[in-house]
DNA sequence: TTTGGTGTAATGGTTCAACCAATAATTGAA
DNA sequence: TTCAATTATTGGTTGAACCATTACACCAAA
């Protein structure tokens, strides 16, 4: 019904408004920015609060700090990572929309091939544990999650996991509403059936399919519910 | 024939110290951790010096840290991403080898797919672009990275960068290596030529084939290297 | 002219001490 | 027992000072 609201400290304010002066092109890669002295008393916050904001830049790729130098901007084309991307989704309402079309893009290519790997290579713990996860008397929407995070993890590349959250993350307010509605919900529960048993029976070739159909299917309603979502704006 | 080494400051320190007890489980996912004013003694290191630490480990999905109530240790499995990936590679030397298959078998599943989308949907712009690379006289190892980020945007999908971006960092320590050699960079120059023309030339099929070879290739050697490397360790 | 040393200023890194703000736990009144 | 007020705990922010590294200008030796 309702949503978290987020409450941001200064430390997050304070670095988004520098991301935004990054994407739009204000600060240019190469850039130098001004010494931490003179943007926190620009900024009007304590040079701490701001440390603490460039350090998260650092991290995700924005920005090169060195002792006795300063601070430059960096090309986020070159230096960016997925984290980043999360900020320019919030960020930058103006192409929301262009990336998450991207966004399910590539986990349509990409979720597909997790389950196949996981019907290849999935452990005997891990089938179990899918099954068990089936007859659980769990929220649907917690289930899919569960379900989910099992089949990264039986693939055998850690990496799948980490994509896996990044797409949680992305998706996470929609799933709120996706659930909602009780035909969705019985989709999943269906997919959830089928996946299970194409994976347990290390069926790479069915689990692909299965999962493609899915995706599919929940892109063409998150596409509808993003558009009604700008409306609103 | 010599690489840059880093110096590492107090605060990432203490934040690879963590980092290492959350992955080594002596910190498990909803420990909270002693208050920033304990830990900071335990570590003899200043508060701020610590929450710096803390702020980047939040960053990258391991802690949650509510003001009035106490710093969590999260699951990475469920919150970690990509940029926590590359700090297990570093810090967990036992797995660093399965972790590196990981990300080979990821991206010569991405890559070719990358190269396919690109020779579907560069721009002019972008073909002309990826021409006058070629052209340019350029060390090959900065080239092959030119034409990689190219291939990329020219995908037309934002993600294929910052995914791009990742490998990149990953592997930036064995290009030099890779490319000190006549064959690698011969098998290259070929790869560039070949995978040019094919994404000017809108040939989605030729282009990810022409990726995929140069991917086996490189990987082989790649693979070959890293057993090198480990027997001098 | 080039190379390497020296000193100085600029700038990020760290420390200390204090207070603010949000949360959780406790207490006490109804 | 319940709920509101109070208190203690804990992260967030501020200010000032000093440390460590770097860039730069300058100089001396080759």
């Amino acid at each position: 019904m309702f949503t978290a609201v987020s409450k941001k400290n200064l430390s997050d304010e304070i670095g988004d408004q520098i991301i935004n002066k990054i994407l739009s092109g204000v600060l240019s890669p190469g850039n130098k920015l001004p010494p931490e002295r003179d943007l926190s008393l620009q900024m009007n916050v304590n040079r701490h609060t701001l440390r603490e904001a460039l350090r998260k830049l650092d991290t995700l790729g924005l920005l090169s700090i060195r002792q006795g130098d300063g601070i430059y901007i960096r090309d986020f084309r070159e230096s960016g990572n997925l984290e980043l991307l999360k900020h320019i989704l919030y960020l930058r309402r103006d192409i929301t929309s262009d990336i998450m079309k991207n966004i399910l893009e590539i986990r349509r290519f990409i979720s597909p091939e997790m389950a196949y790997r996981a019907a290849q290579n999935r452990s005997e713990e891990e089938s179990e544990h899918l099954k068990s996860l089936l007859e659980q008397d769990l929220p649907v929407e917690e289930k899919d999650l569960a379900i989910h995070q099992s089949i990264a993890r039986g693939s055998g590349n850690i990496l799948y996991i980490f994509i896996l959250n990044f797409f949680n993350n992305i998706f996470r307010d929609f799933g709120a509403l996706y659930f909602s509605f009780k035909e969705n919900q019985a989709a999943s529960e269906k997919f959830h059936k089928n996946i299970v048993k194409a994976i347990t029976e290390k069926n790479p070739e069915s689990a692909k399919k299965i999962m493609n159909e899915i995706l599919v299917y929940a892109e063409n309603i998150t596409l509808k519910y993003m558009e009604n979502k700008y409306e609103e704006i």
